[in-house]
DNA sequence: GTGGTCTAGACCACC
DNA sequence: GTGGTCTAGACCACC
């Protein structure tokens, strides 16, 4: 499972984790019931304390998107993926805001998406 | 002049006060040659530190955005507003790929951008 | 025999199952000479290790509580049911001044307890 | 201001913390706009690290109880009491349901909480 | 000085 | 093996 951590980013790495957790959900990669990497497994694998991992997850908990099973690891509840979605789309949101205050026009962003949407990349 | 910061956001004020000096060269409010306001003014108007904002001055220079004329404050360089620009699409184009990775379709987006583009906000 | 454990409580499951034991003694649906459940019976029962349970047991007999008959089990002791009693009366003790200096009356306190034993819980 | 921990306790130093934080709220020691102990400096009273006190008041300010204040400490917010009380209340009803199962009578706890009411402890 | 994040490493409970 | 808590100490942003 891929995890790209951008460790020069403002965004603090545990707040990271915990959107590209939720990100693999709406994507289809983790399903309800699946079990995401332990602590531990993840932590080693991009590179970061434990701790940090813990924390995402801790939060993850507290949201309702993943839960602990005793010394098993974590599952994806069945939160409902529109819950997150939200998130998503208000931060699009927001960002359109910024590029229409920035006078960047209407039709600029609409031919973006476009061409975003035409693109290969994953 | 307006600038809201969030002083909650996981983005540096320092950083927010750059990315708002360019927002508001790129819609207009500030044109080659003008003056921004001062260090202390500003630091008084958003309620920060001086060092704060003397910070986020101090990169913009460095960027090429502002250049310091001496004893008078700081005027807008005339730089490539497109230079500006194309962080913030670059940014767009994160986003939609997030978008569309997380199962939101083209279509969605479009009437967001639509929505938001009708909508009154500033 | 029902035990309820709560594995997202801090209080460690191991002390859940002493308390239990104890509570058990104390209701009467215990007495001194009855076998408590075999350790491989109530892991299984309550779906935990027999690590855990046996630990819990291996302290109530330490406590003095329990004692293992070779081979058959564990047995109820004759202890004074007041020497149990006596840990839950000062919990009860500690709770009652916490509630005080929070302010709550002395009154609500006994409406709370004449409410709780007009209840059907069990 | 003083706060006492039981390092033997299995509830966890950052939740005894917290704890304590809305006692002192609820016991008017704390009012709204009153500032907490810094973090370093409670670390230090209590003998704690600071992530431990860091912890505790990262999640009362999750749940609303205080509000950091950029650079200057946390403040009490004016949250309800009745909120934090009713916690407490549920605690007690609790702890009632376990004596009642233990066999503790009704006339009992009134009177280990009259007793308690008149005690001179703090 | 304030809070926020992160690391390396320890020890515990539970499996 | 799993997660949970805590420490000692570092560095950052902001005052």
């Amino acid at each position: 499972m891929w995890f790209s951590i951008d460790f020069h980013s403002h965004v603090p790495v545990y707040v990271q984790i915990k959107e590209q957790v939720k990100g693999k959900i709406l994507n289809g990669e983790l399903k309800p019931g699946d079990f995401i990497p332990s602590i531990r497994t993840l932590a080693k694998d991009i590179g970061v304390n434990i701790n940090t991992v813990a924390r995402a997850y801790r939060e993850l908990e507290l949201e309702g998107v993943i839960r602990a099973e005793r010394g098993e690891g974590y599952v994806v509840t069945d939160i409902e993926n529109s819950k997150i979605k939200l998130e998503l789309i208000e931060e699009l949101e927001k960002m359109i805001q910024k590029l229409k205050q920035a006078g960047v026009s209407k039709e600029q962003i609409l031919s973006i998406v476009e061409s975003q949407f035409n693109s290969d990349k994953q």
